[in-house]
RNA sequence: GCUGGCGUGGCUCAGGGGUAGAGCAGUCGAUUCGUAAUCGACAGGUCGAGGGUUCGAAUCCCUCCGCCAGCUCCA
C-alpha cells in the first residue's frame, strides 16, 4: 500500500502519457496529486470535452494493464533540457530553468516526464481511478500567463475507497446550498444582481435567529451594537489605507460632484465613531458590534451562491483597548468562538496565523509586536496553529478559524485581526492615569464572518434538515379531514402564541401527500390531527426523522419544543 | 477577469430551420383520506437580451448578459 499522494501522483503521469498518446501535439505542464486527487495541465489545440475523458480514461486503462514499471533516472540539468527539446516540452524546458544542476525524470513504457517523484512501482497499481472534469488553469497560476486545459481525477488504492470517495461528492451536491436555498425557499439570486442575494421569508428566519443569538452573546460579554453608514466619503477610505490597498475591490460614486465609496469593511466608520469623543482609559476596552453590510467587488468567475458574494454581512466588532488588554481580549474572543463553534454547532475548527502581506501599512517592528501577541494568545489557549504566511489584512495579522462540516470540508469563518496600525492613522487616543493621551489598540474579529456564508455553511452541513431553533417551520399541522380543520386551526393557534414557529397545511390533499410535502421542507414536527385527537383534545406527532411518535398532549409537545429551542438544538 | 460548457413555463427536463411539449408545483372540481406522492380538468413560455442569415429562427451566425466547472482572489 502506497501513501495516497504517491499513487495519485503515477496516477496524473498515467494520464499524462494517456493523452500524449490520444493527442501527440499536448504539451505537458505540471501535474501533481492534491487534496483529493490530482491534476494535469496540457496546452493542446484539441478543445478538450467530458467526452473525451471516457477516451482517456480507456487509454489509461491499457497502460495500468500494460504493467510499465516506473523507473527512475537521474540526469544533469543540461541532459535533461535536450531530452525535452528533443520530446518539444517548452514548459518542462521553463521548468528546468529553475531547477538545480540534478534532476530526475521518471519514465513508463514510452512516456518520460520530469519529475521529483516518488511513485508506485507499476502502473499496474493504479487501477482505481476516475477522472472527474476539464477546466482551464493558469500557467503557473499567474492570469497573465496563457491559458491551458486541467484534467482533474482522482484514484485510490481499493475500488471501495473511490466508491465512497464518489458517493461523498454526490452527497455534497446533494446538499448543495443553492439547490437547497431553492427547494426550501430561503433566498435567491436574481439576473438583476449577480452577487447580491435576495433573502426570502424563510431565510430571513433563519438569519434572524443568528442575529438575534448573536446579540445576546455580545450582550453577555460586555459588547455594544452601532450601525455605521454602507457609503462614506473617498476621503476617508484613503485615510484608512483602503483607497491604496483594497481599491480594486471598492465600488465609487459621486454625490453632489464629491466622490463617495461604498464600505468594502466596517472599520473605518467604526474610527469615526470612536473618535466622536474623547476617552478615558476607564472605558477601556471598548467592545464595538455591527452587524455591517459590506459590497466588495469580486470577479464575475468567482460568485457562487451565497459562499462567495459581492454584498455580505459581517457580523462585525472593534474592541479598542489599552496594550496591556490585549491577551484578555484575544482570549475573550477565541473563547466566544469555541462556545459557537463547538457548544452550538459541534463544528470540529483548527487555526491558523497569518502574517503580513505584501500590502501593508506600518513599519516592521509594529507587525512583530502584533504578530507576536497573536501567537502568544494562541500558546496560552494551547490551540495548535499552522502558520499563514503573508495572508494577513493590510493593517494587521490575523487569526483565522476555519471550521469542519458535516462533510469534512473546512471553511474559514472566524478571524482575530489584531491592529496598532489604523488607530496610529486615525489618530485615536485615550487619556490614561497620568493625564497624557495615550494610542489604544484595536481588535477587529468576526464569529460567523459573513451571515451570508455562514447560512450557507449551515444549509449544507445540515443537508436542509435544520435544528429545531433554527427551522424556519418548526411544526406542520396536517387535519387529516375537512372536520378537524377547526381544531387543526386552533392548534396552530396555541402553538403560534407559544412562540413556535407553525404553519397549517389544510389543502385538500390527500394526508400522505402533505405529510410528504413537509418531510420534502425538512420541519422538525409534523402535527397530525384526524376525528380521534380532535374528540381527545391531543395530537398525533410525527418528527422527521424518527417518524410517527403518536399522540400525546398538546402541553408536553409545546414543551419539548420550547426546550428544543432553549437549548438551541 | 480568464478558459471551457450551458441558458426552453416557478422547478426538473424533452424538442432543434416551418411558427412550442412532458412531469412536478399552481388553480378549479371530485374525493375526506391515519403517517413520504388520490383522480380529473384548467391555466402557465415574445425558448436570456439585441443584431444578422433566411420566404421563415427557439433551432444557424455575431455581440452582450447570466449561470455552471475550474484558474486567480476571498468573509
Amino acid at each position: 500500500m502506497y501513501p495516497l499522494d504517491t499513487l495519485r501522483h503515477t496516477a496524473a503521469h498515467v494520464m499524462a502519457q494517456a493523452v500524449l498518446r490520444l493527442w501527440p501535439d499536448a504539451k505537458l505542464a505540471i501535474g501533481p496529486a492534491i487534496k483529493n486527487g490530482f491534476y494535469y495541465d496540457f496546452d493542446m489545440e484539441h478543445r478538450l470535452t467530458e467526452e473525451d475523458l471516457s477516451a482517456i480514461e480507456k487509454e489509461m486503462e491499457k497502460i495500468v494493464k500494460a504493467e510499465y514499471a516506473l523507473v527512475r533516472e537521474e540526469l544533469s540539468n543540461s541532459e535533461a533540457q535536450e531530452l525535452f527539446r528533443k520530446l518539444d516540452q517548452p514548459y518542462k524546458l521553463e521548468l528546468l530553468k529553475e531547477l538545480p544542476e540534478q534532476v530526475s525524470v521518471y519514465r513508463q513504457g514510452e512516456f518520460v516526464d520530469l519529475c521529483q517523484g516518488p511513485h508506485v512501482d507499476s502502473t499496474a497499481l493504479v487501477k482505481h481511478f476516475k477522472l472527474q472534469s476539464v477546466a482551464g488553469a493558469y500557467w503557473r497560476g499567474d492570469s497573465s500567463q496563457p491559458m491551458l486545459q486541467r484534467i482533474y481525477g482522482t484514484a485510490f488504492n481499493t475500488a471501495e475507497e473511490l466508491q465512497e470517495h464518489l458517493k461523498l461528492l454526490e452527497e455534497a451536491a446533494a446538499r448543495d446550498h443553492r439547490k437547497l436555498g431553492r427547494e426550501l425557499d430561503l433566498f435567491s439570486i436574481q439576473e438583476e444582481g449577480p452577487g447580491f442575494p435576495f433573502f426570502h421569508p424563510k431565510g430571513m428566519v433563519i438569519r434572524n435567529t443568528l442575529e438575534d443569538f448573536w446579540r445576546q452573546e455580545h450582550v453577555k460579554r460586555g459588547y455594544q451594537e452601532v450601525k455605521t453608514p454602507i457609503m462614506l466619503h473617498e476621503d476617508l477610505w484613503h485615510r484608512s489605507g483602503h483607497y491604496d490597498n483594497y481599491r480594486d475591490n471598492m465600488y465609487f460614486t459621486d454625490i453632489d460632484e464629491e466622490r463617495f465609496a461604498i464600505k468594502p469593511m466596517n472599520c473605518p466608520g467604526g474610527m469615526l465613531l470612536y473618535r466622536r469623543k474623547l476617552h478615558s482609559y476607564r472605558d477601556l476596552p471598548l467592545r464595538v458590534g455591527e452587524l455591517g453590510l459590506v459590497h466588495r467587488h469580486e470577479l464575475s468567475g468567482t460568485l457562487h451562491g451565497l459562499m462567495r458574494v459581492r454584498c455580505f454581512t459581517q457580523d462585525d466588532a472593534h474592541i479598542f483597548m489599552l496594550p496591556s488588554q490585549i491577551q484578555d481580549e484575544i482570549e475573550g474572543v477565541i473563547d466566544l468562538i469555541d462556545m459557537v463553534y463547538t457548544d452550538v454547532f459541534g463544528f470540529p475548527y483548527h487555526v491558523e496565523l497569518s502574517t503580513k502581506p505584501e500590502n501593508a501599512i506600518g513599519d516592521d517592528a509594529m507587525w512583530e509586536k502584533a504578530t507576536e501577541a497573536l501567537r502568544e494568545a494562541l500558546e496560552k489557549k494551547n490551540l495548535p496553529y499552522v502558520i499563514n504566511e503573508g495572508d494577513g489584512a493590510f493593517y494587521g495579522p490575523k487569526i483565522d478559524f476555519h471550521l469542519e462540516d458535516s462533510l469534512g470540508r473546512t471553511w474559514q469563518c472566524g478571524t482575530i485581526q489584531l491592529d496598532f496600525a489604523m488607530p496610529e492613522r486615525f489618530d485615536l487616543t485615550y487619556i490614561d492615569e497620568d493625564g497624557q493621551r495615550k494610542r489604544p489598540v484595536m481588535l477587529h474579529r468576526v464569529i460567523f464572518g459573513s451571515i451570508e456564508r455562514f447560512i450557507a455553511i449551515l444549509t449544507e452541513h445540515y443537508a436542509g434538515a435544520f435544528p429545531t431553533w433554527l427551522a424556519p417551520v418548526q411544526a406542520m399541522v396536517i387535519p387529516i379531514g375537512e372536520s378537524q380543520y377547526g381544531y387543526a386551526h386552533a392548534v396552530a393557534q396555541t402553538l403560534r402564541e407559544r412562540g413556535i414557529r407553525v404553519e397549517i397545511d389544510d389543502r385538500d390533499e390527500s394526508m400522505g401527500k402533505r405529510i410528504r410535502a413537509a418531510q420534502l421542507q425538512q420541519i422538525p414536527y409534523m402535527i397530525i390531527v384526524g376525528q380521534r385527537e380532535a374528540e381527545s383534545g391531543t395530537i398525533s406527532l410525527r418528527h422527521r426523522r424518527e417518524g410517527d411518535l403518536g399522540s400525546l398532549e398538546l402541553e408536553p409537545f409545546v414543551n419539548r419544543v420550547l426546550e428544543e429551542i432553549a437549548q438551541r438544538r
